[in-house]
RNA sequence: GGCGCGUUCGUCUAAUGGUUAGGACGCUAGAUUCUCAAUCUGGUAAUACGGGUUCGAUUCCCGUACGCGCUACCA
């Protein structure tokens, strides 16, 4: 029976979920769902200095909404209390702690890691040294070069330490990965890492590694900053006998000038987007397809689609800039989508809180809807349906070179219709145009003279909906009461 | 500086040792139309550069340039 897969999510608490953060969860989310295999969320918590409160339940949160949900691990229940589920834990890697000493132990009675009593000022020293010299920094091994009972007895003695890798000195290592094959590295290039701080805490090259083979982690997918040390982490494994997983670097997410996703430039949290209105499904297709393409012409996936098609061997190695543009248009074709109700819950906060009509709410929020990429954009747009009084000294209510005298009396004919309109077909605005356009027919007068002074009087905005939607909207008696201030307003 | 990774329209990407190098976003023109939006139709624009290999390279190899990542007792 083939390995069941089991992959993972291992962000630290540091801030907030960014959206290359989402792509690190959906890619192993993806291949797990897709193989019947486990996803498995990790809080990668050893940097002390670093954690920031509250940023896991944060990151659970967000992940939530996203319909990005580990079947073991770290968990956020309803009530907003981080648990933890499923039979490898614990999934907080700072509670892992004793097990990570124990395995750095391990790897020193084997000779592959050393104690190092260098002092922090010693090893910037010697760092600005090489710089200056132009060579490549990195440590210099002096603390390699002490016998195992000179260095036992200076950790008897309460000596400060750490616990380096002892690396090999020549040679070379090739670290497979699916998605960049096969990538070599000299060993004598690659720096003596410390494993376990001088708090006793592992750094994330000993404690990821460890957790990742206690936990069966079978597919290692992550960013791409990770490449460089990956023959560190590839002699962990080695040095423990432990069988490799598949390694796959993920191609990083770019700002415009193509650095690396960074918080100075722009938003990257992705709880802001979420807070924006931006959809989680228009979110998780966007991101899916920053890096990774099934082929065909298809632009529209759901997370399903993405579960059965996706495959990480055809990631691509190129960064990918983030691009708001097609964002916003995946989102106005979601808001599009979505059911009329879950629509309208998501735009009422965005109406006036001082208007009382929820059915004029509703009305409004459909009317706009496909003009939004985002649900604020609604206020802007519907503003001068709620207004009492319109002002129309910004904008001309005349038709090309028509009059204001041939405007206002189509105006006036205009308003005999609407007050004859029958009130059975005032919620319907293709009943209103029908009768509204025979009559101008019947006139002789055509729908621009007529209908584009109608419909500035209507809304004072140059671009609108059309007259017959906004009367339905309004209703026979403000409609009524709009075209005659304008026609006061004329005089 | 060293090491590593990368490079197809402005952006996200597809494709193949032989194609008019395809799609999408954006932009743009037209249709529709009272305006806008939506919709439909069309247009715009790319294989970084230089060498090879080959009958033929965007594709394979080498070099150059450029970009990015790493170079922590951070992840």
């Amino acid at each position: 029976m083939p390995k069941k897969i089991r992959t993972r999510f291992a962000p630290s608490p540091t801030g907030y979920l960014h959206i290359g953060g989402v792509r690190s969860a959906l890619y192993p989310e993806l291949l797990a769902r897709q193989l019947g295999g486990d996803f498995i969320l990790r809080i990668e918590d050893t940097d002390q200095a670093r954690f920031m409160p509250g940023a896991t339940e944060n990151l659970c949160r967000t992940l939530k909404m996203l319909g990005i949900e580990p079947n073991e691990g770290v968990w956020i229940d309803d009530s907003g209390k981080i648990i933890e589920r499923g039979p490898r834990g614990p999934y907080i890697q700072s509670l892992r702690k004793s097990a990570h000493q124990a395995y750095a132990k391990q790897l020193m009675d084997m000779d592959k890691a050393y104690y190092c009593f260098c002092t922090e000022e010693r090893l910037t020293e010697m760092r600005i040294n090489q710089e200056l010299a132009h060579l490549p920094t990195g440590y210099d091994g002096l603390c390699r070069k002490l016998s195992k009972e000179e260095a036992q007895k200076k950790v008897d003695a309460g000596e400060g330490h750490v616990i380096r890798l002892k690396l090999p000195k020549e040679g070379s290592v090739v670290v497979d990965d699916i998605i960049r094959g096969k990538v070599k590295f000299e060993w004598k290039l690659v720096d003596d890492q410390v494993i376990i701080k001088r708090d006793g805490m592992a750094t994330y090259h000993l404690a990821s590694m460890a957790d990742d083979h206690d936990m069966g982690i079978t597919h290692v997918i992550r960013g791409e900053e990770w490449l460089s040390s990956a023959p560190k982490h590839v002699f962990i494994y080695q040095a423990f006998g432990w069988e490799l997983p598949v390694f796959a670097h993920l191609p990083l997410i770019l700002n415009a000038d193509r650095s690396k996703l960074s918080k100075r430039q722009g938003d990257v949290s992705t709880e802001s987007y979420l807070d924006k209105g931006y959809l989680p499904e228009a979110l998780i297709n966007f991101v899916a397809l920053m890096g990774w393409n099934p082929k065909g012409d298809q632009e529209i996936y759901s997370h399903k689609e993405l579960v059965d098609l996706f495959d990480l061997s055809k990631v691509n190695k190129a960064g990918a800039i983030f691009n708001i543009e097609k964002l916003n248009w995946l989102n106005n074709h979601y808001l599009r989508q979505l059911p009329d109700d879950k629509y309208f819950s998501l735009i009422l906060q965005y109406l006036p809180k001082t208007e009382s009509d929820l059915e004029l709410k509703r009305r409004v929020a459909l009317l706009f809807r496909e003009r939004l990429n985002l649900p604020a954009e609604i206020t802007e747009l519907s503003a001068f349906i709620f207004k009492p009084k319109l002002d129309y000294s910004g904008i001309s209510l005349t038709w090309k070179d028509h009059t204001k005298e041939e405007a206002s009396e189509r105006l006036k004919t205009a308003k005999e219709w609407i007050e004859q309109l029958d009130d059975s077909m005032m919620l319907d605005s293709k009943a209103i145009e029908q009768v509204i356009k025979s009559k101008i027919i019947d006139k002789g007068w055509g729908n621009g003279d007529t209908l584009w002074p109608l419909r500035v009087a209507l809304s004072a905005q140059e671009k609108s909906p059309s007259p017959f939607e906004l009367i339905a909207i309004y209703g026979k008696t403000r409609a009524l009461k709009r075209v005659g201030e304008t026609l006061e307003y004329l005089k």
